[in-house]
DNA sequence: CATGAATGAGAATTCATTCAT
DNA sequence: AATGAATGAATTCTCATTCAT
């Protein structure tokens, strides 16, 4: 008797939904952009649930950034740091970071258009990371290669840029997808990718040899 | 006697300030992020002004977009339409567009960070923006690239490409200003246009190269 | 030289403008409804213009009711204050209310939709209206007919009915247009007038026979 | 030791406090004069709820007429679809009308009020209310009176015209009140509801009649 | 007469968050 | 774990009005 008939009572589950809502609509609408009552709905959860799960809505943004940014600095480290030559250990980065990309496209979106707004709190958090990056750029890529061709390289400017690079088709997807929808399909896959990869190398390369040649 | 001061009456004066007020704002906190009041206080105008003059914020967004896109086509039409070799074509876009962004960088980042969101009537208006772009970039760019080389490039991945990559030190600029204060000031100078220049035409040379050696 | 091209000035024709617009707009969406931007507009006239002719919104409403109240009670005082029986007095009455009525139907919408709101200064306006009103119904239509059947009638109970019944049609056109279009044209002919005529003269007849039986 | 006494939290209660509030203040001020701040502070409830239980203001609105027309409806239903005579049926509508008009003169007042404008969302639930209820007038009074007399009355007509008799006490009543305090009073009680019936009565039987004879 | 800029108050609505249940 | 009610501040936008030109 008295068989209280619901509540969804799915616990971890309702965690998640409300994660993969968050990401989907910030990717689409900007954070500061969506409302919490919206991700509500669109999570199918209780409007409250989401100060219960996370705490306040600047923390779930931190948890989506999180996913990305662990997720990329992983593959710069396994992919970077490694004993082989700087060509192939690029290239694999390109690669991995590439299948990373395509396949957490709306975390680089979120995390891309949120890089540059000062949120107070996170602006600590997203350098922290940028740090680590960076360092690792330095070492791995920078270091070698100025030693290589005797001009430096300063990784705050080419970390950054390959970033970006590989991020341009995802940031870009809306007005392209419309545009020629047929063309953006492709990008992302292994031609792609290996496109990437050979533009920045013989591009880095080209900038050494000259400069090189200069100094 | 009847002090009552009143009626700042500067006319223009007044819009122009809400425009400069409004990419400042919007680059550092975002389009959402920001409100009008906020804007309005910032601007040193009354509230009610900013909707006087622009209709809406909305409406106030596209000025701004206007601005940067506008130039940016600009540039592209003037410095790619032209009868030189690709080589120094490229160069010369490449160099004012970096002026250019340096220039106008929280207009840029107010244009890449609200790229991929989906203000119902703006992304229209980018569609209408982008499409002009894509056009040129193909017909200066991409068929002369193919003609040479006999494989094709899509103007739809070189495009974004080329514009993120310049974009990207603006874009993480609150990042690295951070963590390498020296470094970055270089950006945007003769020497950062010129290694932009160069890694995007030997990279997409060698690719082209490749290309043409496998098919 | 220097012809200064134009300016409407149109002067007094301005003025009237903004009257018909206003007495269309209050009808359709209330005078509260109302912005003095969308009647501007509508009057295609400067919106400081209204409030330069007629001083306040306040004082246009009151102007638009008294164009409705002075008609409405010149009506009354030339077709009531007569020598002739009742019965031929209260048809023209009628008659000539109902081609007022008519020709004046946003007018009547508006008195008759802002009769029961408290505006504090119009209050009293419509109070001194209502008072003449009621003063000659008293006079020529209450008394002699208690004079007549020895019961006594209100002229607060009887003026309003019958300004009611003939207003009825034209507070309902928006709904009966909807539902039975050709039913309602005809409301406000000859015929119509009649009608009321002799509801409202049989019907107070009857109750005044009946009155007068039981008493 | 920490009073902060906040939360309500009487649950259903506030929803009816803001309805009561509305339906008085919508009366004396009409609905589009009436500020939700004003109606929060009579209602004595957060500015919020408002929207939190009823979603905009227009629903509100719709709120309040659904009272008004359902009960006026459920009236006509009950005392005019039975099998008595014409004569008796109308006088009990009239009588349980004028008694529920009396109870929501406010509502009333709103309805009446609201009527001729067009809130874009409400002019079609008005209609379909509209349709019921002249449906209903024409099937147990149109009808059988011309089956009786032989000459057509139109139910968007007599419809309308019935229900401004019995409202106009109530929508005249803050001018009647002012000149002649007592003489309203009575409005509504059972003296005048058997009036209203007998005008009614009496008067559309000599239209009747009259056309009868013509014809 | 006419205009466009300016103002402060107020409009309705939504915000993120909290808490009793 | 989950819900619905509640809150105060903030949102964008419009209001009627005023005034310098």
């Amino acid at each position: 008797m008295n068989y209280k008939v619901k509540k969804k009572q799915a616990t971890a589950e309702s965690k998640d939904r409300i994660i993969k809502a968050a990401v989907a609509l910030f990717a689409r609408q900007g954070y500061a952009g969506t409302g919490l009552r919206e991700l509500a709905a669109a999570a199918d959860v209780n409007l409250a649930m989401i100060n219960y799960f996370f705490g306040s809505k600047q923390k779930l943004l931190k948890a989506i950034l999180d996913v990305f940014f662990k997720g990329y600095l992983a593959i710069a480290r396994s992919e970077l740091t490694t004993d082989d030559d700087l060509q192939s250990k690029i290239g694999r980065f390109i690669a991995s970071a590439g299948t990373f990309f395509e396949a957490h496209r709306d975390y680089l979106i979120v995390a891309i258009t949120e890089l540059p707004h000062d949120h107070p709190e996170i602006v600590e958090y997203k350098a922290s990371w940028g740090k680590q990056m960076i360092e690792i750029i330095d070492r791995e890529i920078c270091r070698p290669l100025s030693a290589e061709t005797g001009s430096p390289v300063s990784p705050v400017v080419i970390g950054p840029m390959l970033t970006s690079m590989m991020a341009s088709p995802f940031l870009f997807a809306p007005l392209t997808e419309r545009l020629r929808p047929g063309d953006s399909e492709r990008v992302g896959g292994e031609d792609w990718q290996e496109m990437i990869s050979m533009i920045f190398l013989w591009g880095i390369g080209g900038v050494q040899k000259k400069r090189a040649v200069l100094s």
